[in-house]
DNA sequence: ATAAAAATGAGGTACGTACGTCAAAAATGC
DNA sequence: GCATTTTTGACGTACGTACCTCATTTTTAT
């Protein structure tokens, strides 16, 4: 059974004829430019509809005068999340290039809402079609976004929303949930119970703020022998996590296991070890970097939950169609996934 | 910072004076037409890795004559899980079609070597580019293969493989993989030990015997304490995995927990109701379907494994198009993913 | 050296849409 | 009803590659 009708394309001309319209007409219906009365425009979203016309997306990147440009705004250096993800712009944007789609990739200082405004205001809208940000919610950047917005620009925010600007589309996960996989999976771990270590960048940061809650919410509902203490804050660095996760199993000798929802995992595996409790204790932790590998492979850590920079790249990518284009130039946007690997499922 | 060099593309005119060449021959070399000697090609290639020539996949699939067109060939009927991907055929199908890749789906037969042959010899390769099939490893069929292969018909694997016949490539997950992962978590749900029980349609299918393997490897090496019993054969379903495993839970009230590598997990939760052992133990199940859904949801079923049948449609169409159009027409082949669902990361 | 075969060049058309220009028709305001 | 604005039509060019034909050059076999 074919799943489209023999062989024949139904093309704009055939588009124009079923509508009792000019290909011109045509033209500006579906590329949304002005002078077209509603009456008309009805009629051919209806020729649209009654004769199952798709716009070939081939031909239309072909005959657009320009490509599709899109800057990525990263914050540098320290984290090695956002390594990854620039990485994953060069290695997509090698893709999307070839469909002419262009990414440019601007890193700026971390956790600087001025700097991020600034970035925001430099993007020349004849230019550049939009912009991909991590956000950070500040005023500053509300404002930059809303200016960038007017100039057309189309703002994506990435990993970190911007909840009520101007924002057109979120690509991220649900830290929320995140957090409640973690915890399932601790509680599922420990059936007798037991001290939890939780361990954190900054609860100043909201994505980690998230995941604990998530976590203390299920542990708390539904394994009630196991008791959360913390969080630990390590500022996501190798040598303020080992201080101070050391120290704190000092206090607690009995821990059955470690959550960890931000970076510092090499520091952590360091004083899990010198605390003698390293595959002894369960250890959830976030995002696939060398140290999480190491440990999984080691069997330090237990699990690792993943958000694909790849799959969010991808989806900045397939939003940003949509938006330029049209809804119908990319499959419909689908939350990021919330992965979940072991040892044994690791690519 | 931008990935590429500004404006101006690459194209086969700049490709032609840098070689040296005319288009023509150029053109030869791209699409590996006859009539060009080593040494001419020779100086081709090295232009395109000197000027960075990528071919616009955009206007390559337009000046195509004709779509790619892939045949689709699955058993039909009783399992769940092939009807999912006669599914996501229809769905990423009809994305695809906006690229010009089209694909048609025929439904024969469950098991049935000689059906799946017939299927493979009907085919025209004038009319079709390929085919992929969920493979049966049956002399009738290695030999159908060979002869689709010699009309020029591009076949591809899907689920379960064909070693060692004509196809051109394998789209599906390493189940023995899925089965460390499975008793990986398994092992870590039950620290004191105890009996799992084994579940599987039959040994008879290759993925069901390769799960177990690896599930069996894992708890033997590392989770001493844990103990296996089984497999009970339920034929993937409704009743006979309901009264064989209620009986064998019968037997053995001890359980403390279950993996199915099959289907039939209805009747399965059926049983563990009635023996009042829903929810207190541990059950891995496969595959996203009615019942596995609901079984996370109601917390009878902890953790489901996942072959995404939409990633591996999107698989065999990025394959598709690297045996057509050559290596660089999507990205490289990376292996379908082992996905672990609980009910917190769910989409 | 000559004939045959193979390799290469030159140039065109086609794919379906985007986007421009200019004129003609229709709707609108007064 | 007239002038003005808005809407619509007609038509052409461009995008980068595929694929075709035919002439011409180069290589290979004899």
């Amino acid at each position: 059974m074919a799943i489209e009708p023999a062989g024949g394309r139904v093309t704009v001309h055939d588009l124009a004829r079923a509508a009792g319209v000019s290909l011109a007409t045509i033209d500006r219906v579906l590329n949304a430019r002005p002078g077209v009365r509603p009456a008309t425009a009805a009629r051919v979203e209806e020729a649209i509809a009654r004769i199952g016309f798709k716009r070939d997306m081939t031909a239309s990147m072909l005959a657009r005068a320009r490509d599709i440009r899109l800057a990525f705004i990263l914050p540098e250096g320290t984290n090695q999340f956002m390594t990854k993800l620039a990485e994953a712009v060069e290695t997509i944007g090698a893709q999307a290039r070839a469909e002419r789609v262009v990414f440019d990739l601007d890193r700026i200082r971390s956790i600087d809402a001025q700097a991020l405004s600034d970035a925001l205001d430099a993007l020349d809208a004849d230019t550049y079609d939009g912009a991909a940000i991590v956000a950070i919610d500040k005023p500053a950047v509300h404002a930059a976004v809303a200016r960038a917005t007017g100039r057309g620009l189309k703002i994506i925010t990435l990993v970190s929303d911007l909840p009520g600007s101007a924002r057109r589309a979120f690509v991220g996960i649900d830290n929320a949930a995140a957090g409640r996989t973690a915890g399932s999976l601790m509680g599922r771990f420990c059936p007798q119970g037991g001290k939890i270590m939780l361990v954190a960048g900054s609860m100043g940061l909201i994505d980690h703020a998230e995941r604990i809650s998530g976590f203390r919410s299920i542990v708390s509902s539904e394994f009630p022998a196991v008791s959360v203490l913390g969080p630990v804050e390590g500022q996501d660095e190798f040598t303020l996590t080992y201080e101070r996760t050391l120290a704190f199993m000092g206090e607690h000798p009995d821990i059955v296991g470690v959550y960890n929802v931000g970076a510092g995992n090499a520091g952590l595996v360091m004083a899990l070890t010198e605390a003698g409790l390293a595959g002894k204790v369960r250890f959830v932790a976030h995002e696939l970097t060398g140290p999480t590998c190491a440990g999984l492979n080691s069997g330090v850590i237990d699990v690792v939950i993943v958000q694909s920079p790849e799959d969010e790249i991808r989806a900045v990518w397939a939003a940003a169609r949509r938006l330029v284009l049209g809804p119908d130039a990319a499959p419909p946007e689908s939350p990021i996934e919330i992965k979940v690997f072991l040892r044994d499922n690791l690519r």
